[in-house]
DNA sequence: ATGGTTGCTTAGCAA
């Protein structure tokens, strides 16, 4: 079983990039984040027509998440199901077979000490929250997408560089230590356990072309759905060409 | 070097 999470950045922008990369690499789930669009403007008749079912949280301009599935998706779930009055689409969950699927796009956070990363921190609690409402360690529960942290200075080509950004500053990380203590493995780490893996690189200053990466987009999987894996990678060249997200797919084989 | 680029929406915000 092939999962894939990949952060968009506009569903209209990358809809002929979303759909070849479907043709192309056939995942049986894709989380997607940074759709950008409400649910009636997402290419349904396109996506449905390359075989996928899609559970939607979409918002106008900012934000929207989703999970695409070749087969059939129950007991959706959008938002953090916690009373917060949040307007931001940033989770949706859905079952696929005896697999519990998470898509979150985690906010950014913009810089540290600002309103919008006391936001993200309150988010991060309220996601781990959520976990321990509605899930245990034991289930079979993927955790996927743009979570916005670099957990260690290895998943960082310039940690000098980035180490007081909302990405890599030390409440950041501790939050994502937090979701894996609570017990979520990092499946794309322990496929290269040296680090080195990059998802994210920004369009401005010529990220791409310096390599000034960073790995935020992850793949999480409680510990049994963790032994299954098999392979797991980021589609690097997913991120060249003409109009690429600023974004790479995360992707991973699980024997299922 | 408070720079630089992209997307949504249309001047300013978010990333």
């Amino acid at each position: 079983m092939k999962i894939a999470t990949w952060n968009v950045n506009s569903v209209k922008a990358r809809k002929e990039r979303l759909l070849a990369w479907l043709a192309k690499h056939s995942p049986d789930v894709f989380c997607l984040q940074e759709l950008k669009t409400e649910d009636a403007r997402f290419p349904l008749e396109e996506v449905r027509a390359a075989g996928y079912e899609a559970a939607l949280h979409g918002q106008k301009t900012y934000n929207g998440v989703a999970i695409l599935s070749r087969t059939p998706m129950r007991d959706l779930r959008a938002g953090l199901d916690d009373g917060v009055d949040d307007a931001q689409a940033r989770l949706i969950a859905a079952t696929v077979g005896d697999l519990r699927v998470l898509s979150a796009y985690v906010p950014n956070g913009s810089e540290v000490g600002s309103d919008k990363w006391a936001y993200k921190l309150a988010w991060l609690e309220r996601l781990a929250a959520y976990l321990e409402r509605h899930h245990d360690p034991g289930q079979r529960l993927l955790l996927c997408g743009d979570l916005n942290i670099a957990p260690d200075d290895s998943d960082v080509a310039r940690p000098d560089e980035w180490k007081d950004s909302v990405l890599c500053a030390p409440p950041a990380r501790a939050a994502f230590q937090k979701l894996v203590r609570w017990g979520l493995c990092d499946v794309l780490r322990q496929a290269h356990p040296q680090g080195g893996v990059y998802s994210w690189w920004d369009y401005r200053m010529l990220g791409f072309p310096k390599n000034n990466g960073l790995r935020i987009d992850h793949i999480l999987a409680t510990p049994e759905l963790a032994k299954l894996a098999r392979s797991a990678q980021v589609d690097r060249d997913e991120r060249k060409g003409q109009s690429p997200s600023d974004h790479a797919p995360v992707v991973a084989e699980f024997a299922l």
